[in-house]
DNA sequence: TATTTTTACGATATCGTTTTCGTATTATTT
DNA sequence: AAATAATACGAAAACGATATCGTAAAAATA
């Protein structure tokens, strides 16, 4: 039933290569040998194996995308713009979450080694504490490209939004509607993306003379009891913050849900921002304000160079840093009372 | 650089079909050659070529998933179920959208014909009118797996949740909450699934002697603008219905900001219900009252089944018919208001 | 006409595995 | 001791496509 070159070639009465090459339009194939090619192919319904010439060529038309999670809009949506690239190029996406899990995304970078995927698109889990394993994918030859969480440590192109700068204009926005004991809900330690925009929510309170209070600064995790946990001691008591900058879409809506089981009114008793992407934004109770990141711009970017790259054949991609500015959605959450 | 099975039988001395037997753990080779091969192996960090085997053996250890958008819930959840039993199964998932389009689907299947997958699983796209190309890919002997969107017309497993039951559920509630004047938002005449919601909101208007009007059923379908028309007209002018029935969330979502601008209350005025995985619906203003099916499970259980098939190796998936029940969650976009 | 060039094709090695067979050595049985 | 069986390994043929050669026949040149 599954028609080969072999077949083919039975079947016209010439030789292997010669189907094969007209099959690839080769000029050393006559036009009517060509034609007769093809329409036999057609005929019976000729498909090449894919694996056979990813032997011969170590080439395999394939690429990876491996991200923390896909319950994150953000991934989603970056997954959306590689895939899109990814079928204008005719290539094949193969898709892994490491559930932010150190082990998991080893593991998972180990099976990409061996040639499986032409290149691979990455952000980083939250646990990744070293990057040998990333090193030893580079040094077998896939090239890799970092997307959102990235790391620094190894030499490649890196898309990131304006991480810094968003995190700074987050807290300059809650300071400008009234905030002036911010708690800042951080996603990982480990993460450049979260430092970042770290460093940006420092920098505001610098700039307002807002005295930095280390209580304030939330270190949650992916152990989703601890952060309610957390952030629930962050809003009890008499001494509850006026402003929250969620770093992450997840973790504000932990709060939401925190604020609405404990009759908290957001914007009027603490107002809210946060990195995200969700598409309901708007519709929350309160409609809440975001920074969002241009997520699907940046997967596309990211396989762009990908493939950029791979067309040229060359073994070594620059250090590039591409930044696409995140944009300030103001809503509801953050609005000023009083 | 790159280690293959030749260099590794070099540097041992010893043949390379020794090398692979022991690798593989054969009862043919000696425990001492065994070990000296796997500490050669560990220390030179060989990775078998994927591509060779595949070849060889006829099996990819991939599989597929071709779902029609990226930017609904419910598809996301069903890939990631798909995702944990694939990667359990040590198995690689490719990722395809055909942006309900079936002109892409059929590309799509096209691609996946030649062996590059050892298996499908497949939500059809809301355009798709034929099924040739379905047909074409199972006599290739690619086997396809069906969830939620399925096609009747190809005989294999199929996984959906309680479309008809729950699509009843849904209007009966409304009718008990209240509404005697409800719209059907359909989302393309081409899905079963989408039938089968209306069936069952016909048969609960039938029992409750609600007289159905045809100008009730809005059929919608990919193009966003002319949904806003047609949901606009809906909403405007003094006969507006008092409850509406969204089959997919996307049309509920188009709903909350028609109403939103145009001052229209839910659910005073009119009341929402709608099929929806989204995580903010109890956020949302108001919370949405939503018919949820069991994506992830329903994507686990198509990857399974799909698994115990390849397992097999049988040649034939046999026609059955696996449903999982969605379940409403009352909130108060359909809250009784009298 | 003799020589070179071009055209159009075929034979074959190759990619990195797996697997079937064949076989030399050792172990077991009569 | 002779025959048989078990053990441990190697040679080589696949899998299906591609690309490098080599080479007949036809065409172009001298």
């Amino acid at each position: 039933m599954k028609i080969n070159l072999k077949d083919l070639a039975k079947e016209l009465g010439i030789s292997v290569s010669t189907v094969s090459k007209a099959l690839r339009d080769s000029y050393e194939i006559g036009e009517e040998t060509k034609k007769r090619v093809l329409a036999k192919a057609a005929e019976l319904g000729y498909t090449p194996n894919p694996y056979a010439g990813f032997l011969r060529n170590n080439k395999s038309k394939t690429i990876a995308i491996v991200v923390p999670e896909l319950t994150n809009n953000y991934f989603i949506q970056a997954i959306s713009g590689a895939e899109e690239i990814a079928q204008e190029n005719n290539y094949h996406l193969l898709i892994y979450t490491t559930n932010d899990s150190f082990e998991k995304e080893k593991s998972i970078i180990k099976h990409l080694m061996n040639g499986r995927v032409d290149g691979v698109l990455l952000s980083v889990s939250s646990t990744t504490s070293s990057y040998e394993h990333l090193n030893e994918l580079t040094q077998n030859g896939v090239p890799i490209i970092f997307f959102d969480r990235i790391c620094h440590e190894i030499e490649t192109a890196k898309i990131t939004t304006n991480d810094f700068a968003s995190g700074f204009i987050a807290t300059e926005h809650l300071i400008k509607n009234g905030c002036r004991d911010i708690a800042y809900l951080s996603v990982s330690e480990y993460l450049s993306i979260d430092s970042k925009r770290k460093q940006g929510y420092l920098e505001a309170l610098n700039k307002y003379d807002i005295k930095i209070e280390e209580s304030r600064i939330i270190n949650c995790g992916i152990d989703d009891k601890m952060n309610t946990q957390k952030i629930k001691k962050l809003l009890s008591g008499n001494k509850m913050p006026d402003g929250i900058f969620a770093s992450v879409e997840r973790l504000a809506l932990k709060v939401y849900h925190i604020c609405n089981a404990a009759k908290i009114s957001i914007p009027e008793a603490v107002k809210v921002i946060s990195f995200s992407n969700l598409r309901t934004a708007d519709l929350l109770c309160p409609s809440l304000t975001t920074i969002t990141q241009p997520a699907y711009e940046m997967g596309k970017e990211a396989a762009k160079i990908l493939f950029k790259h791979l067309s040229k054949r060359k073994n070594i991609i620059l250090n590039e840093n591409i930044v696409i500015n995140s944009v300030l959605t103001i809503r509801n959450s953050t609005k000023k009372t009083s």
